[in-house]
DNA sequence: CGTCATGTTGAACCGAATCAACGTTCGTGG
DNA sequence: CCACGAACGTTGATTCGGTTCAACATGACG
Protein backbone atom coordinates (compact mmCIF):
# COMPACT_ATOMS: atom_id res chain seq x y z
CA UNK A 1 0.00 0.00 0.00
CA UNK A 2 1.01 4.02 -0.25
CA UNK A 3 1.41 6.19 2.49
CA UNK A 4 -1.07 9.06 0.87
CA UNK A 5 -0.68 11.60 3.97
CA UNK A 6 3.13 12.25 2.63
CA UNK A 7 1.94 12.74 -0.73
CA UNK A 8 3.32 15.86 -2.92
CA UNK A 9 -0.24 16.14 -4.15
CA UNK A 10 -2.43 15.22 -1.21
CA UNK A 11 -4.33 18.55 -1.08
CA UNK A 12 -4.10 19.18 -5.02
CA UNK A 13 -5.36 15.70 -6.44
CA UNK A 14 -8.95 14.49 -6.34
CA UNK A 15 -7.85 12.52 -3.07
CA UNK A 16 -8.03 16.53 -1.73
CA UNK A 17 -11.86 15.61 -0.86
CA UNK A 18 -11.51 12.61 1.44
CA UNK A 19 -10.64 12.42 5.20
CA UNK A 20 -7.75 10.21 7.01
CA UNK A 21 -9.55 6.98 7.09
CA UNK A 22 -11.11 7.13 3.69
CA UNK A 23 -7.72 8.30 2.22
CA UNK A 24 -6.03 5.63 4.04
CA UNK A 25 -8.64 2.96 2.39
CA UNK A 26 -7.47 4.36 -1.38
CA UNK A 27 -3.98 4.10 0.04
CA UNK A 28 -4.40 0.18 -0.15
CA UNK A 29 -5.45 0.35 -3.33
CA UNK A 30 -2.79 2.01 -5.15
CA UNK A 31 0.70 1.68 -5.84
CA UNK A 32 2.90 4.39 -6.57
CA UNK A 33 5.26 3.77 -9.83
CA UNK A 34 8.03 5.72 -11.67
CA UNK A 35 7.93 5.94 -15.13
CA UNK A 36 11.50 6.74 -17.20
CA UNK A 37 11.31 10.18 -19.75
CA UNK A 38 9.64 8.28 -23.22
CA UNK A 39 8.01 5.47 -21.29
CA UNK A 40 4.68 4.81 -22.42
CA UNK A 41 2.26 3.97 -19.64
CA UNK A 42 -1.10 3.26 -21.41
CA UNK A 43 -1.54 2.15 -24.75
CA UNK A 44 -4.24 3.35 -27.21
CA UNK A 45 -7.13 0.84 -27.12
CA UNK A 46 -5.60 -1.16 -24.84
CA UNK A 47 -8.07 -2.38 -22.64
CA UNK A 48 -5.81 -2.24 -19.55
CA UNK A 49 -8.27 -1.12 -16.64
CA UNK A 50 -5.84 1.05 -14.53
CA UNK A 51 -6.65 4.90 -13.99
CA UNK A 52 -3.49 6.75 -11.65
CA UNK A 53 -3.26 10.31 -10.39
CA UNK A 54 0.18 12.25 -11.54
CA UNK A 55 2.59 12.54 -8.94
CA UNK A 56 5.64 14.41 -10.36
CA UNK A 57 6.43 15.30 -13.64
CA UNK A 58 4.86 15.65 -17.38
CA UNK A 59 2.83 13.27 -19.42
CA UNK A 60 1.21 13.54 -22.55
CA UNK A 61 -2.32 11.66 -24.24
CA UNK A 62 -1.27 11.11 -27.76
CA UNK A 63 -3.85 9.39 -30.88
CA UNK A 64 -2.18 8.03 -33.79
CA UNK A 65 -3.03 7.49 -37.12
CA UNK A 66 -2.76 4.34 -38.66
CA UNK A 67 0.17 5.43 -40.97
CA UNK A 68 1.99 7.13 -38.03
CA UNK A 69 0.94 10.51 -37.77
CA UNK A 70 0.56 12.03 -34.29
CA UNK A 71 -1.40 14.39 -31.86
CA UNK A 72 -0.97 15.32 -29.09
CA UNK A 73 -4.50 15.02 -27.31
CA UNK A 74 -3.54 16.10 -23.56
CA UNK A 75 -0.63 17.41 -21.53
CA UNK A 76 -0.78 16.34 -17.96
CA UNK A 77 1.03 17.84 -14.83
CA UNK A 78 1.22 16.99 -10.98
CA UNK A 79 -2.01 16.25 -9.29
CA UNK A 80 -3.77 15.61 -12.53
CA UNK A 81 -5.64 12.53 -13.30
CA UNK A 82 -5.13 9.73 -15.84
CA UNK A 83 -6.98 7.07 -17.23
CA UNK A 84 -10.58 6.21 -18.36
CA UNK A 85 -12.38 5.37 -15.38
CA UNK A 86 -15.98 3.91 -15.81
CA UNK A 87 -15.66 0.66 -17.90
CA UNK A 88 -14.03 2.13 -21.28
CA UNK A 89 -10.96 1.36 -22.93
CA UNK A 90 -8.52 4.18 -23.01
CA UNK A 91 -8.89 6.10 -26.39
CA UNK A 92 -4.90 7.54 -26.19
CA UNK A 93 -1.96 6.34 -25.03
CA UNK A 94 -0.36 8.31 -21.99
CA UNK A 95 3.81 9.03 -22.33
CA UNK A 96 5.86 10.44 -19.61
CA UNK A 97 7.63 13.06 -21.42
CA UNK A 98 9.78 13.51 -18.62
CA UNK A 99 10.97 11.06 -15.78
CA UNK A 100 7.73 10.59 -13.81
CA UNK A 101 5.73 9.14 -10.55
CA UNK A 102 2.27 8.27 -10.90
CA UNK A 103 -0.15 6.41 -8.19
CA UNK A 104 -2.16 3.36 -10.14
CA UNK A 105 -5.38 2.05 -9.19
CA UNK A 106 -7.40 -0.83 -11.04
CA UNK A 107 -9.90 0.06 -12.81
CA UNK A 108 -12.48 -1.76 -11.39
CA UNK A 109 -11.22 -1.11 -7.39
CA UNK A 110 -11.24 2.59 -8.14
CA UNK A 111 -14.84 2.98 -10.02
CA UNK A 112 -15.88 1.22 -7.00
CA UNK A 113 -14.63 3.37 -4.51
CA UNK A 114 -15.35 6.57 -6.41
CA UNK A 115 -19.12 5.34 -6.37
CA UNK A 116 -19.18 5.02 -2.79
CA UNK A 117 -17.48 8.27 -2.13
CA UNK A 118 -19.45 11.19 -4.10
CA UNK A 119 -17.45 14.19 -3.41
CA UNK A 120 -14.47 12.19 -4.79
CA UNK A 121 -16.30 11.95 -7.86
CA UNK A 122 -17.38 15.75 -7.36
CA UNK A 123 -13.61 16.83 -7.79
CA UNK A 124 -13.49 14.27 -10.42
CA UNK A 125 -16.12 15.59 -12.55
CA UNK A 126 -15.14 18.77 -11.54
CA UNK A 127 -11.76 18.40 -13.48
CA UNK A 128 -13.35 16.56 -16.64
CA UNK A 129 -15.22 19.81 -17.04
CA UNK A 130 -12.07 21.98 -17.39
CA UNK A 131 -10.11 19.22 -19.26
CA UNK A 132 -13.46 19.23 -21.45
CA UNK A 133 -13.24 23.04 -21.75
CA UNK A 134 -9.23 22.99 -22.57
CA UNK A 135 -9.67 20.20 -25.31
CA UNK A 136 -12.56 22.21 -26.66
CA UNK A 137 -10.44 25.80 -26.79
CA UNK A 138 -7.32 23.77 -28.46
CA UNK A 139 -10.15 22.58 -30.91
CA UNK A 140 -9.83 26.10 -31.75
CA UNK A 141 -6.64 26.38 -32.18
CA UNK A 142 -5.96 23.40 -34.24
CA UNK A 143 -8.68 24.11 -37.01
CA UNK A 144 -9.03 27.83 -37.20
CA UNK A 145 -5.43 29.22 -36.25
CA UNK A 146 -2.22 29.84 -38.39
CA UNK A 147 1.36 28.94 -37.21
CA UNK A 148 2.18 31.77 -35.24
CA UNK A 149 -1.26 32.36 -33.51
CA UNK A 150 -0.81 28.51 -32.48
CA UNK A 151 2.84 29.01 -31.28
CA UNK A 152 1.85 32.15 -29.27
CA UNK A 153 -1.11 30.75 -27.94
CA UNK A 154 0.51 27.76 -26.86
CA UNK A 155 3.51 29.85 -25.12
CA UNK A 156 1.31 31.64 -23.06
CA UNK A 157 -0.94 28.40 -21.85
CA UNK A 158 2.19 26.73 -21.25
CA UNK A 159 3.28 29.90 -19.06
CA UNK A 160 0.98 29.88 -17.04
CA UNK A 161 0.30 26.24 -16.53
CA UNK A 162 3.74 25.84 -15.53
CA UNK A 163 3.55 28.90 -13.13
CA UNK A 164 1.23 26.75 -11.13
CA UNK A 165 4.19 24.02 -10.36
CA UNK A 166 6.51 25.37 -8.16
CA UNK A 167 9.26 26.08 -10.01
CA UNK A 168 8.97 29.82 -10.86
CA UNK A 169 11.55 30.64 -8.16
CA UNK A 170 14.25 29.75 -10.74
CA UNK A 171 12.38 32.19 -13.02
CA UNK A 172 14.01 35.40 -13.53
CA UNK A 173 11.46 37.28 -15.15
CA UNK A 174 8.49 35.21 -17.29
CA UNK A 175 10.60 32.60 -18.18
CA UNK A 176 9.96 29.03 -18.17
CA UNK A 177 11.67 25.32 -19.22
CA UNK A 178 9.43 23.89 -21.31
CA UNK A 179 9.42 19.80 -20.45
CA UNK A 180 9.57 18.88 -24.12
CA UNK A 181 11.35 19.30 -27.33
CA UNK A 182 10.57 20.89 -30.79
CA UNK A 183 8.97 17.31 -31.92
CA UNK A 184 6.65 17.15 -29.23
CA UNK A 185 5.63 21.28 -29.19
CA UNK A 186 4.46 20.52 -33.57
CA UNK A 187 2.45 16.98 -31.98
CA UNK A 188 0.69 19.50 -29.75
CA UNK A 189 0.41 22.30 -32.52
CA UNK A 190 -0.45 20.31 -35.44
CA UNK A 191 2.85 21.68 -37.24
CA UNK A 192 5.72 20.63 -38.15
CA UNK A 193 8.85 20.63 -36.26
CA UNK A 194 10.30 23.28 -39.46
CA UNK A 195 7.48 25.38 -38.60
CA UNK A 196 7.81 25.40 -35.56
CA UNK A 197 11.21 26.48 -35.38
CA UNK A 198 10.83 29.19 -37.92
CA UNK A 199 8.15 30.57 -35.74
CA UNK A 200 10.06 30.82 -32.56
CA UNK A 201 12.91 32.03 -34.64
CA UNK A 202 10.69 34.81 -35.97
CA UNK A 203 9.53 35.45 -32.44
CA UNK A 204 13.14 36.19 -31.57
CA UNK A 205 14.22 38.23 -34.13
CA UNK A 206 11.06 40.67 -33.60
CA UNK A 207 11.79 41.00 -29.59
CA UNK A 208 8.82 39.14 -28.36
CA UNK A 209 10.79 35.97 -26.45
CA UNK A 210 14.20 34.81 -25.97
CA UNK A 211 15.69 31.68 -26.07
CA UNK A 212 18.65 30.83 -23.79
CA UNK A 213 18.48 27.40 -24.21
CA UNK A 214 16.61 24.38 -26.05
CA UNK A 215 14.21 24.51 -23.74
CA UNK A 216 13.43 27.51 -22.11
CA UNK A 217 11.71 30.74 -23.40
CA UNK A 218 11.04 33.86 -21.72
CA UNK A 219 8.70 36.09 -22.98
CA UNK A 220 9.62 39.60 -23.47
CA UNK A 221 6.72 41.49 -24.25
CA UNK A 222 3.84 39.71 -23.16
CA UNK A 223 0.91 42.10 -24.75
CA UNK A 224 2.53 41.30 -27.89
CA UNK A 225 2.32 37.90 -27.39
CA UNK A 226 -1.08 38.00 -26.80
CA UNK A 227 -1.97 39.94 -29.88
CA UNK A 228 -0.26 37.29 -31.63
CA UNK A 229 -2.28 34.72 -30.67
CA UNK A 230 -5.46 35.72 -32.31
CA UNK B 1 -42.83 23.49 -13.31
CA UNK B 2 -42.19 20.62 -15.60
CA UNK B 3 -43.64 17.22 -15.80
CA UNK B 4 -40.59 14.76 -16.78
CA UNK B 5 -42.79 11.58 -16.57
CA UNK B 6 -43.64 12.49 -19.90
CA UNK B 7 -40.35 13.68 -21.06
CA UNK B 8 -39.15 12.58 -24.48
CA UNK B 9 -35.98 11.81 -23.18
CA UNK B 10 -36.97 10.54 -19.65
CA UNK B 11 -34.98 7.11 -19.92
CA UNK B 12 -32.07 8.79 -22.00
CA UNK B 13 -30.48 11.49 -20.26
CA UNK B 14 -29.16 12.35 -17.08
CA UNK B 15 -32.55 12.38 -15.27
CA UNK B 16 -32.84 8.67 -15.79
CA UNK B 17 -30.66 7.64 -12.38
CA UNK B 18 -33.50 9.47 -10.58
CA UNK B 19 -36.52 8.28 -8.90
CA UNK B 20 -40.24 9.20 -9.17
CA UNK B 21 -39.78 11.46 -5.86
CA UNK B 22 -36.74 13.16 -7.54
CA UNK B 23 -37.44 13.54 -10.77
CA UNK B 24 -40.49 15.41 -9.26
CA UNK B 25 -38.00 18.06 -7.31
CA UNK B 26 -35.70 18.66 -10.44
CA UNK B 27 -39.28 18.69 -12.35
CA UNK B 28 -39.95 22.09 -10.67
CA UNK B 29 -36.67 23.49 -10.69
CA UNK B 30 -36.60 23.03 -14.91
CA UNK B 31 -38.51 24.40 -17.38
CA UNK B 32 -39.08 23.54 -20.76
CA UNK B 33 -38.05 26.17 -23.98
CA UNK B 34 -38.17 26.16 -27.39
CA UNK B 35 -35.27 27.28 -29.29
CA UNK B 36 -35.67 28.75 -33.31
CA UNK B 37 -33.01 27.36 -35.58
CA UNK B 38 -29.63 29.89 -35.77
CA UNK B 39 -31.04 31.30 -31.82
CA UNK B 40 -27.98 31.34 -29.65
CA UNK B 41 -29.20 30.00 -26.60
CA UNK B 42 -25.73 30.67 -24.22
CA UNK B 43 -22.89 33.23 -25.23
CA UNK B 44 -19.32 32.69 -25.11
CA UNK B 45 -18.21 34.36 -21.94
CA UNK B 46 -21.42 35.20 -20.97
CA UNK B 47 -22.21 34.56 -17.04
CA UNK B 48 -25.33 33.30 -17.77
CA UNK B 49 -26.10 30.32 -15.02
CA UNK B 50 -27.50 28.11 -17.16
CA UNK B 51 -27.50 24.61 -18.12
CA UNK B 52 -29.81 22.55 -19.87
CA UNK B 53 -31.31 19.01 -21.11
CA UNK B 54 -31.46 18.87 -24.91
CA UNK B 55 -35.10 17.69 -25.51
CA UNK B 56 -35.19 17.86 -29.51
CA UNK B 57 -33.53 19.35 -31.62
CA UNK B 58 -29.25 19.72 -32.68
CA UNK B 59 -27.11 22.51 -31.05
CA UNK B 60 -23.77 23.34 -31.90
CA UNK B 61 -21.16 24.36 -29.35
CA UNK B 62 -19.04 27.46 -31.04
CA UNK B 63 -16.24 29.33 -30.18
CA UNK B 64 -14.97 32.32 -32.06
CA UNK B 65 -11.80 34.66 -32.58
CA UNK B 66 -11.93 38.57 -32.75
CA UNK B 67 -11.88 38.85 -36.22
CA UNK B 68 -14.83 36.77 -36.51
CA UNK B 69 -13.70 33.16 -37.51
CA UNK B 70 -15.37 30.46 -36.05
CA UNK B 71 -14.94 26.20 -34.79
CA UNK B 72 -17.57 24.04 -33.59
CA UNK B 73 -16.60 22.20 -30.82
CA UNK B 74 -19.13 20.30 -30.24
CA UNK B 75 -22.83 19.17 -31.66
CA UNK B 76 -25.47 18.29 -29.15
CA UNK B 77 -28.67 16.04 -29.75
CA UNK B 78 -31.41 14.97 -27.93
CA UNK B 79 -30.49 13.43 -23.89
CA UNK B 80 -27.64 15.63 -23.98
CA UNK B 81 -26.19 17.76 -21.74
CA UNK B 82 -25.55 21.56 -22.21
CA UNK B 83 -23.69 24.08 -20.11
CA UNK B 84 -21.33 24.53 -17.57
CA UNK B 85 -22.19 23.29 -14.09
CA UNK B 86 -20.05 23.81 -10.94
CA UNK B 87 -18.99 27.76 -11.64
CA UNK B 88 -17.74 28.73 -14.01
CA UNK B 89 -18.32 30.94 -17.45
CA UNK B 90 -19.82 28.93 -20.71
CA UNK B 91 -16.31 29.12 -22.92
CA UNK B 92 -18.48 28.79 -25.82
CA UNK B 93 -21.73 29.54 -27.51
CA UNK B 94 -24.28 27.24 -27.77
CA UNK B 95 -26.90 28.03 -30.77
CA UNK B 96 -29.70 25.74 -32.05
CA UNK B 97 -29.07 24.01 -35.80
CA UNK B 98 -33.07 22.80 -36.16
CA UNK B 99 -35.53 24.04 -34.18
CA UNK B 100 -35.27 22.30 -30.88
CA UNK B 101 -36.76 21.97 -27.40
CA UNK B 102 -34.39 22.25 -24.25
CA UNK B 103 -35.11 21.74 -20.92
CA UNK B 104 -33.55 24.94 -19.05
CA UNK B 105 -32.21 24.66 -15.03
CA UNK B 106 -30.77 27.50 -12.98
CA UNK B 107 -27.34 26.75 -12.31
CA UNK B 108 -26.66 27.27 -8.57
CA UNK B 109 -30.27 25.18 -8.01
CA UNK B 110 -28.67 21.96 -10.79
CA UNK B 111 -25.57 22.22 -8.83
CA UNK B 112 -27.03 21.65 -5.26
CA UNK B 113 -29.34 18.86 -6.29
CA UNK B 114 -26.65 17.22 -8.29
CA UNK B 115 -24.41 17.69 -4.99
CA UNK B 116 -27.14 15.74 -3.28
CA UNK B 117 -27.63 13.22 -5.74
CA UNK B 118 -24.80 11.13 -6.40
CA UNK B 119 -26.18 8.91 -9.04
CA UNK B 120 -27.08 11.79 -11.18
CA UNK B 121 -23.45 12.78 -10.53
CA UNK B 122 -22.11 10.14 -11.96
CA UNK B 123 -24.25 9.86 -14.91
CA UNK B 124 -22.74 13.61 -15.83
CA UNK B 125 -19.28 12.10 -15.21
CA UNK B 126 -19.57 9.66 -17.05
CA UNK B 127 -21.32 11.59 -20.30
CA UNK B 128 -18.04 14.19 -19.55
CA UNK B 129 -15.64 11.47 -19.85
CA UNK B 130 -17.58 10.12 -22.98
CA UNK B 131 -17.68 14.06 -24.59
CA UNK B 132 -13.97 14.22 -23.44
CA UNK B 133 -12.77 10.92 -25.73
CA UNK B 134 -14.85 13.17 -28.05
CA UNK B 135 -13.41 15.87 -28.20
CA UNK B 136 -10.06 14.51 -27.88
CA UNK B 137 -10.69 12.14 -31.08
CA UNK B 138 -11.53 15.19 -32.71
CA UNK B 139 -8.30 17.36 -32.23
CA UNK B 140 -6.41 14.29 -34.07
CA UNK B 141 -8.93 15.06 -36.74
CA UNK B 142 -8.29 18.69 -36.60
CA UNK B 143 -4.37 18.75 -36.63
CA UNK B 144 -3.72 16.01 -38.21
CA UNK B 145 -5.83 15.35 -41.03
CA UNK B 146 -6.05 15.74 -44.67
CA UNK B 147 -9.81 17.85 -46.22
CA UNK B 148 -10.52 14.46 -47.90
CA UNK B 149 -9.95 12.25 -44.38
CA UNK B 150 -11.91 14.99 -42.50
CA UNK B 151 -15.01 14.64 -44.77
CA UNK B 152 -14.59 10.61 -44.41
CA UNK B 153 -14.57 10.71 -40.83
CA UNK B 154 -16.91 13.22 -40.19
CA UNK B 155 -19.68 11.54 -42.73
CA UNK B 156 -19.18 8.03 -40.67
CA UNK B 157 -19.38 9.59 -37.44
CA UNK B 158 -22.51 11.37 -38.15
CA UNK B 159 -24.25 8.38 -39.88
CA UNK B 160 -23.36 6.94 -36.32
CA UNK B 161 -24.54 9.27 -34.33
CA UNK B 162 -27.91 10.06 -36.55
CA UNK B 163 -28.88 6.56 -36.10
CA UNK B 164 -29.50 6.36 -32.79
CA UNK B 165 -31.97 9.61 -33.26
CA UNK B 166 -34.86 7.63 -34.30
CA UNK B 167 -35.09 8.68 -37.71
CA UNK B 168 -34.11 5.88 -39.43
CA UNK B 169 -36.91 4.32 -40.44
CA UNK B 170 -36.82 7.29 -43.00
CA UNK B 171 -33.46 5.69 -44.65
CA UNK B 172 -33.56 2.86 -47.27
CA UNK B 173 -30.01 2.12 -47.10
CA UNK B 174 -27.97 3.63 -44.13
CA UNK B 175 -29.12 7.12 -46.19
CA UNK B 176 -28.94 10.23 -43.37
CA UNK B 177 -30.06 13.40 -43.51
CA UNK B 178 -27.72 15.83 -42.25
CA UNK B 179 -29.13 18.80 -39.67
CA UNK B 180 -26.61 21.61 -40.99
CA UNK B 181 -25.80 22.65 -44.36
CA UNK B 182 -22.57 23.34 -46.06
CA UNK B 183 -21.07 26.48 -43.64
CA UNK B 184 -21.41 24.26 -40.81
CA UNK B 185 -19.82 21.09 -41.61
CA UNK B 186 -16.69 23.10 -43.00
CA UNK B 187 -16.55 24.92 -39.14
CA UNK B 188 -16.65 21.47 -37.93
CA UNK B 189 -14.02 20.33 -40.21
CA UNK B 190 -11.78 23.30 -39.76
CA UNK B 191 -12.20 24.10 -43.64
CA UNK B 192 -13.31 26.55 -45.63
CA UNK B 193 -16.88 26.15 -47.72
CA UNK B 194 -15.37 25.56 -51.28
CA UNK B 195 -13.03 22.63 -50.08
CA UNK B 196 -15.99 20.56 -48.33
CA UNK B 197 -18.14 20.55 -51.14
CA UNK B 198 -15.24 19.83 -53.50
CA UNK B 199 -14.66 16.65 -51.59
CA UNK B 200 -17.81 15.61 -51.63
CA UNK B 201 -18.45 16.31 -55.39
CA UNK B 202 -15.12 14.01 -55.75
CA UNK B 203 -16.63 11.33 -53.20
CA UNK B 204 -19.71 11.37 -55.37
CA UNK B 205 -17.69 10.85 -58.40
CA UNK B 206 -15.70 8.20 -57.05
CA UNK B 207 -18.91 6.86 -56.36
CA UNK B 208 -18.82 6.35 -52.60
CA UNK B 209 -21.70 8.49 -52.05
CA UNK B 210 -24.96 9.68 -53.49
CA UNK B 211 -26.30 13.23 -52.49
CA UNK B 212 -29.75 13.17 -53.14
CA UNK B 213 -30.73 16.35 -52.24
CA UNK B 214 -28.94 19.36 -50.14
CA UNK B 215 -28.66 17.72 -47.08
CA UNK B 216 -28.98 14.10 -47.43
CA UNK B 217 -26.08 11.48 -48.01
CA UNK B 218 -26.08 8.71 -48.88
CA UNK B 219 -22.97 6.04 -48.49
CA UNK B 220 -22.79 3.34 -50.82
CA UNK B 221 -19.13 2.24 -50.08
CA UNK B 222 -18.48 1.92 -46.88
CA UNK B 223 -15.42 -0.11 -46.27
CA UNK B 224 -13.97 2.83 -48.86
CA UNK B 225 -15.22 5.69 -46.96
CA UNK B 226 -13.79 4.01 -43.61
CA UNK B 227 -10.57 3.66 -45.66
CA UNK B 228 -10.62 7.04 -46.35
CA UNK B 229 -10.92 8.47 -43.42
CA UNK B 230 -7.41 7.01 -42.33
C1' DC C 1 37.20 14.84 -29.71
C1' DG C 2 33.91 12.52 -32.38
C1' DT C 3 29.23 10.90 -32.56
C1' DC C 4 24.39 11.21 -32.37
C1' DA C 5 20.18 13.45 -31.31
C1' DT C 6 18.16 17.80 -31.71
C1' DG C 7 17.39 22.12 -33.83
C1' DT C 8 17.85 25.59 -37.68
C1' DT C 9 17.76 27.27 -42.29
C1' DG C 10 16.91 27.15 -47.34
C1' DA C 11 14.45 25.87 -51.82
C1' DA C 12 10.82 23.61 -54.13
C1' DC C 13 6.37 21.87 -53.90
C1' DC C 14 1.56 21.10 -52.81
C1' DG C 15 -2.97 21.28 -50.58
C1' DA C 16 -6.20 24.23 -49.07
C1' DA C 17 -7.57 29.13 -48.91
C1' DT C 18 -9.01 32.90 -51.45
C1' DC C 19 -11.26 35.40 -55.00
C1' DA C 20 -14.66 35.24 -58.41
C1' DA C 21 -18.35 33.58 -61.31
C1' DC C 22 -22.13 30.76 -61.96
C1' DG C 23 -26.11 27.24 -60.66
C1' DT C 24 -29.67 25.65 -57.70
C1' DT C 25 -33.05 25.58 -54.25
C1' DC C 26 -36.32 27.67 -51.41
C1' DG C 27 -39.45 30.96 -49.68
C1' DT C 28 -42.23 35.04 -50.61
C1' DG C 29 -45.38 37.95 -52.56
C1' DG C 30 -47.38 39.45 -56.80
C1' DC D 1 -48.98 29.45 -59.98
C1' DC D 2 -45.24 31.68 -61.42
C1' DA D 3 -41.63 35.28 -60.97
C1' DC D 4 -38.45 37.08 -58.22
C1' DG D 5 -34.77 37.48 -54.95
C1' DA D 6 -31.89 35.70 -51.40
C1' DA D 7 -29.48 32.03 -49.40
C1' DC D 8 -26.96 28.16 -50.39
C1' DG D 9 -23.99 25.31 -53.12
C1' DT D 10 -20.72 24.28 -56.97
C1' DT D 11 -16.90 25.04 -59.95
C1' DG D 12 -12.71 27.36 -61.78
C1' DA D 13 -8.28 30.19 -61.53
C1' DT D 14 -4.94 31.92 -58.65
C1' DT D 15 -2.42 32.65 -54.41
C1' DC D 16 -0.24 31.52 -50.24
C1' DG D 17 1.01 29.18 -45.90
C1' DG D 18 2.87 25.24 -44.41
C1' DT D 19 4.95 20.82 -45.71
C1' DT D 20 8.56 18.32 -47.65
C1' DC D 21 13.13 17.34 -48.78
C1' DA D 22 17.75 18.45 -48.01
C1' DA D 23 21.79 20.44 -45.98
C1' DC D 24 23.92 22.29 -42.18
C1' DA D 25 24.51 23.96 -37.09
C1' DT D 26 24.45 23.15 -32.24
C1' DG D 27 24.94 20.97 -28.16
C1' DA D 28 24.82 16.86 -25.05
C1' DC D 29 27.55 12.96 -23.87
C1' DG D 30 30.47 9.06 -24.05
Amino acid sequence: MTDCSTCVVRNRAICASLDATEILALGKMGRKQKVRAGQTLLWEGDGAPVVANVLTGVLKLVVSTADGREQIVGVVFPSDFIGRPFGKESPYSVTAMTDAEVCIFNRNNFDEFASAHPDLQQKLLRRTLDELDRARHWMMLLGRKSASEKVASFLLEMSERLSGQGCDATNPKGGFELPFGRQQIADILGLTIETTSRQLTKMRGEGVLDLPSRREIVINDRAAMEAMAG
